[in-house]
DNA sequence: GAGAAAAATCGTAACGTTACGATTTTGCGG
DNA sequence: CCGCAAAATCGTAACGTTACGATTTTTCTC
């Protein structure tokens, strides 16, 4: 039964075996130079004193944090419907970081948060190893600012910077593609695409990609069918009503996410509209989320935890040194038909 | 234009300043001691260099870390749809710790991680200055650990120790019982409940309520009708089915969560059956999530964005040291009916 | 302008850890 | 049992910060 009155440290373990600070140290990671049967000896005093190494001791003399940060983008009022994709990215990360003394830290940033702000608190305060960054914009000023500072990271989007640096991405310009041709091949021309904010790389791409497939088709690009905002259900649902008030709605909608395709449904329903039937809804998804709605939605497919696992992958080869071209990865949707299943 | 070559330590401004190491640390925390004049020409030097604190030389002589853990429970695998409740309750935790210097990091737990192997990782690694702990049991190990340590955390759920501790709940009594009272007044006898692990605390409440409510009408409960497991939506999904297998199946569905209800909702339909009219979803939320669905669901609400805010608010104040009396609270979920808003 | 009080600044030690070179102990051939 | 190499252990310094008591400078009073 032990004490653990207050924190053993090495001067405590190395008082209670009478040896020295330093060869307890070694032999708390199994060092060459120190006798086998002495490391056994300090790990079990380590154990039934229930020593634990002070990680900001470790991180002031090391440098090394054992911490990975991910800042996840959440853009969107956190209002009506949480957003799901975190937990199944979370998840990835987490399965391939398991075993391997890093724990990953989450951070959520949204469009008032300054981001930038974080990243800097972050590698200045050397508050983690590594960062995985999302939200990407073309010219993003954290990758830049990271880029210069050397601080190992990857993103989960592209930019347009000229220094390559590790990303894992979804194609979304497939995904939109995929997503407005599926529409077209059934007949609907109306197609409208409820995106997110403009600045981000992912929004541009998802737009090249509605473009690409309707000008194969031949039909003209509609402005009006566009709507550029936040990704919450909420405004979903709003864009959506707006879409349907004149008296010329869409006959389909192209969704960058899932919730937003839950608040496009909600939308049409706000019309009179059944999403499937008047208008379909195709939703763009990391998750198996719109396969359980009523009618499933048709859905480009991304897994969202192999994202998470890829993403870890890539930040822990680049930690290793690995060569930035082997950190890129771009990963193609699947078209998931909405059927009962 | 800096160059910001290497990063700057309080050595680095001194020798900028011909000050001392230490008027330059107090002069940057507005130390009353050192002249005004003195402040102005360091916080000028330190901006201009972009010096930051390293954080774990700051906690390695302060003891603070300026961190807060919020360790979150998920208590399904993450497969089908991802789990929305944490970005709404980390929402509310940021915006009780805006401006607070205290940054919140999350971390998931899973039925199969070892909740005390990471609470106490986070305890003696000195990672975090308080913790927030979600997914609590009658006599959690973890709770009765930091009890003993003395670390200052609070729990999302109540526990059955001794020892009172820092709690904000949901009253799952109350939010079974309303849920079940809901589908009883509606004409429905034959009440089935999903439930989380029989482990938790919340499981325990949520069935006492739902046996009350059957007591106060007079029905027998019947053990056939209660599902105690995971609450994925896959999870959910196959109990729903396996619910109406036989030749009477349940007239309403009392659910722990909108993504059980999701689940239950697809498994209803699986069976031919229609969610709301033949089968009752009643569902437990803490997002607006159920009422995008189609039919909306009669939902017992508690705001998890309020609950985050009151989770990291305890914890500031149990910081403080104000009696855990205080620090203690019951929320009470309100009935918000399934119809078209 | 001397002396004391107040204001401003400084130096040292410590937090717990690891790196590195120095020192002691052990094993072994002669 | 000496000498010497190998094995095991040790001591010191440093990472960047803050607390505290000591010291210097300024200001005020008579």
């Amino acid at each position: 039964m032990s004490r653990h009155a207050s924190k053993a440290t090495l001067k405590t373990l190395a008082q209670e075996l009478e040896l020295s600070i330093t060869t307890v140290s070694r032999a708390l990671k199994d060092g060459p130079e120190v006798r086998p049967e002495t490391i056994a000896r300090v790990k079990q005093a380590a154990a039934r004193l229930g020593y634990a190494p002070d990680r900001s001791a470790v991180n002031l003399r090391t440098g090394r944090t054992g911490t990975i940060a991910v800042l996840f983008f959440v853009p969107h009022a956190y209002d009506d419907v949480g957003d799901g994709s975190i937990t199944a990215i979370i998840e990835g990360v987490c399965r391939r970081l398991e075993g391997l003394d890093y724990t990953p830290v989450v951070q959520l940033l949204t469009l008032e948060v300054d981001g930038l702000e974080r990243v800097r608190r972050i590698v200045e305060g050397k508050l983690a190893d590594g960062i995985i960054l999302s939200g990407t914009t073309p010219q993003d000023e954290r990758v830049r600012w990271m880029l210069e500072r050397r601080f190992p990271f990857v993103t989960f989007g592209r930019t347009e910077l000229f220094t390559p640096h590790p990303w894992y991405d979804v194609d979304n310009e497939l995904a939109a593609h995929q997503a407005t041709a599926h529409a077209l091949s059934e007949g609907r021309r109306r197609v409208a695409l409820i995106n997110p904010p403009e600045t981000l790389t992912f929004a541009r791409q998802r737009l090249a990609g509605y473009r690409r497939a309707l000008a194969e088709a031949g039909i003209a690009y509609d402005p009006a069918l566009v709507v550029h905002g936040g990704l919450g259900a909420g405004e979903s649902r709003e864009a959506t009503r707006a879409l349907c008030a004149g008296e010329d709605p869409p006959s389909a909608i192209v969704c960058a996410t899932g919730v937003v395709a839950i608040g496009a449904c909600a939308g049409l329903r706000d019309r009179g509209l059944e999403p499937g039937r008047d208008v379909l809804v195709v939703s763009r998804d990391g998750t198996r989320m719109a396969s359980y709605l009523e009618p499933p939605l048709p859905t480009c497919f991304a897994s969202l935890s192999d994202t998470g696992w890829h993403l870890a992958d890539f930040l822990m080869r680049a930690l290793d040194g690995a060569p930035v071209e082997d950190l890129q990865m771009l990963v193609e949707t699947t078209l998931v038909p909405g059927d009962r299943r």
